[in-house]
DNA sequence: GTCTATAGAGGGATAGAC
DNA sequence: GTCTATCCCTCTATAGAC
């Protein structure tokens, strides 16, 4: 994430515009988006709360810039359908799993893409948006991939011949579980050692338990 | 749940505490704690907001009330580690699994109990004490207890000889994920079943992976 | 684009009569 | 235990000068 932009996709050019939408992330993923005033933010971003009318229509359209970036932000690090091809060619299956594993966690462990990720699960139960964004970009679309790269796999006779979507159910939500874990423990400062192992740790086992080369 | 208690564990009996304690689960559950007024609760209490200091010091010790009676109504559905043995002899792997998955979706989809569960993924974030709830009472405690039905499993000789907390983690976390998006399912009054239907997959798929009598 | 000023609603909480 | 009345604060948002 390295360039905000607004909601209909441009790219946000003016400081203060930028400012507020980074302060704003920062806030609304510590206390929530209720708990936070435009007041709050606007003090931190040393201008006036009348200038936020400038830049944001409202609050709300603040969020939703917030979520329109995470969008933007997830679709960048899921593989094209096409290059599943040669990726299921290049690697074997548990090369695939600890490679996407490293990439995900990358992606978590960026600060504003944790921060913003606390907001979506903040926000999932009180905003239809963020729940709707949540389900289908992040659970279906990972998921909906795995199952067809687990199915090529299966195809090449890599992994047993189990449903290729219940396979992918199986591997990407116990990562769901662990994520939103290790989201928590970064918010209290906490280690995240032991989340962290048990992610390699499920990585391992499942292509274990799902590899034709058994022991 | 059939009764509420106070923080201190006392049995409320007042009727006007209990509509109170009541809607605030109601409005929490889908609104969030911060955007819910005492104002909003009150007015369809039927009572003055004044009225409501006379059962709570204050909006924070309505939602500490709140969280007392889901760790109260968690305890109550685990069994107790004495009994182990005696359900690790009555049982096998498989059905243990689907009676214990039984039992988990029975509690959760008590309206009460769907409701608080729904608080304290709302209120995780911002309120250390749900989140520190969550984190020990469910995760761990969950965790801990299949740990230990793991290992006498495996001691005699009805699963493989996996490590059992990689085990405990293996089955529990996609659960931990399921229930999240059950909850939210929910919500939007969408069909559970799909999201039923994967929580009984993965028992059985789990069984089958982890049991010694293969295919 | 930023400011001052202000509207207008709603927030948590308390005092004191009954 | 409930009420009326009220305090003082914070909230989102707008109008209009510069």
């Amino acid at each position: 994430m390295n360039a905000f932009v607004d909601i209909n996709g441009k790219p946000i050019a003016n400081k203060n515009k930028i400012a507020l939408l980074d302060i704003a992330i920062d806030t609304f993923s510590l206390n929530g988006f209720t708990a936070v005033s435009i007041r709050d933010i606007t003090r931190k971003a040393g201008i006036k709360e009348s200038s936020f009318y400038n830049h944001f229509r409202s609050k709300d359209e603040l969020l939703e810039t917030i979520f329109v970036n995470f969008r933007k932000s997830v679709q960048k690090i899921m593989p094209p359908l096409e290059r599943v091809d040669d990726i299921v060619a290049a690697m074997d299956p548990k090369s695939f799993l600890l490679t996407g594993l490293r990439n995900f966690r990358d992606h978590v462990q960026s600060p504003k893409m944790e921060q913003i990720w606390r907001i979506i699960y903040l926000e999932q139960c009180r905003n239809p948006m963020a729940r709707e964004m949540y389900v289908t970009e992040i659970v279906q679309g990972v998921t909906a991939f795995l199952e067809v790269v687990f199915r090529k796999y299966i195809e090449r006779n890599q992994i047993r011949p189990y449903d290729p979507k219940t396979l992918a159910v199986e591997y990407q939500y116990p990562l769901f579980a662990m994520i939103s874990e290790f989201i928590l423990l970064r918010l209290d400062r906490r280690s995240t050692e032991e989340i962290e192992r048990r992610m390699t740790d499920h990585a391992v086992f499942f292509s274990h338990v799902i590899c034709r080369s058994e022991e």
